[in-house]
DNA sequence: TGTACATCAGTGAACGCGCGTTCACTGATGTAC
DNA sequence: TGTACATCAGTGAACGCGCGTTCACTGATGTAC
């Protein structure tokens, strides 16, 4: 069934697409019609895959975290715990990663529109921000399974709220140092010897 | 001339239907129709007070965060710093705040958003953002000047993720998990004693 | 192997709708004499 | 004090536009005999 495999592949186009377009100006800013061209086909073509836009968002975000997820793995193969956590903070709160918002992690860049979706669209983001968290609280190496989970939530936050925070803002010093003291913080609290960055001039 | 104010009355109600609304439902969520119906005006006369949309988004943010602070000040009034940290994390991590992001702080509910519009926009979300982080260090203790305004950052950082995640996430109990452990993490780091709250059974 | 038919991913025109913005107007208020 | 005029906040109809969704279609692919 070489159609099949040609509907999937169209399918990941448009979700690929889909992903970047609707990190980069969330789900109200970005239309079906500009996705679909981006995916190389026209608009009513849509149907076809998706029951509607919610569908597509909730779609999107599942393909999304689970690309970043293994994309993480792939990046931390083979290294020790402590170069895990210090990796994963120095990549999420880099002024990169707050810059390319399209290709950045869902939970700071749609948290905010998410919100206001229906359900079906809200329990992707639950299992992405679970699965993040999982990971974040296995690299952990102090406390009992309950209390890492704990931290990790609590860092999570933190890393979400500073990439979004320095994302709207529009000074880039103020912007620069937010990342700057997150990670800072997120280093210590996991434990990690302080970063030996150039001193800060903010 | 009492024709200016009325006018400056008029124009304040728009600004607190528009703070509202657009707390509620983002800046493309709402209409600027449905903003001046709910101040009671037709959607015609939004002209003779607002340049356009994005101007009454800069506005109105400005206007929701001297609100904001000013009520602030007053809850705070007479109580020691220690008090005054305690009350802020308590409210701004309550699931009371996470439940009404109308009336909430416009870092969580409009940081994804404002990221998004033009820097007019974006400098009142600065100024807003660096009234609250001076308030939040001027309430921290130890440390110098610098310290306490790099806690400040990172300690707000944790806020708007927590506050912003447990808005998305769909499932109740994850998401009073997330905030409350932002509660005890924020209340260890700025040296506050643990609150007495029943056990967590997430 | 060849032919006739069925399937269905993708096309592109069309729809109804709500949006931001414009504009001619009205009528209450304020000013000049 | 009274009258004529100017101002301008607010009205409501209208605009052009882009959106999500529908639908009749086409043409390449797969199946049946």
């Amino acid at each position: 069934m070489q159609q099949a495999e040609r509907k999937q592949e169209t399918r990941e186009k448009v979700l690929r697409a889909a992903g970047a377009a609707l990190r980069a100006h969330g789900p109200d800013g970005v239309g079906i019609a500009d996705i679909m061209r981006q995916a190389g086909l026209t608009h009513g073509g849509f149907y076809a895959h998706f029951r509607n836009k919610d569908d597509l968002v909730a779609q999107s975000l599942a393909y999304v975290f689970s690309r970043q997820l293994a994309r993480w793995d792939r990046l931390d193969a083979g290294l020790a715990p402590a170069a895990q956590l210090a990796g994963f903070f120095e990549r999420y709160l880099s002024p990169s990663h707050r810059d390319h918002p399209a290709t950045g992690c869902p939970l700071t860049t749609l948290g905010n529109d998410i919100a206001r979706l229906p359900p079906a669209v809200r329990r992707e983001f639950d299992q992405g921000m679970r699965a993040i968290v999982g990971k974040l609280a296995g690299l952990l190496l102090d406390g009992t399974q309950a209390g890492r989970m704990a931290c990790a939530h609590s860092m999570l936050a933190e890393m979400v709220g500073a990439v979004m925070l320095s994302r709207a803002v529009a000074e880039r010093a103020l912007s620069d140092h937010i990342l700057a003291e997150a990670r800072n913080s997120l280093r210590h609290r996991a434990g990690l010897p302080p970063a030996n960055e150039e001193p800060n001039h903010v």
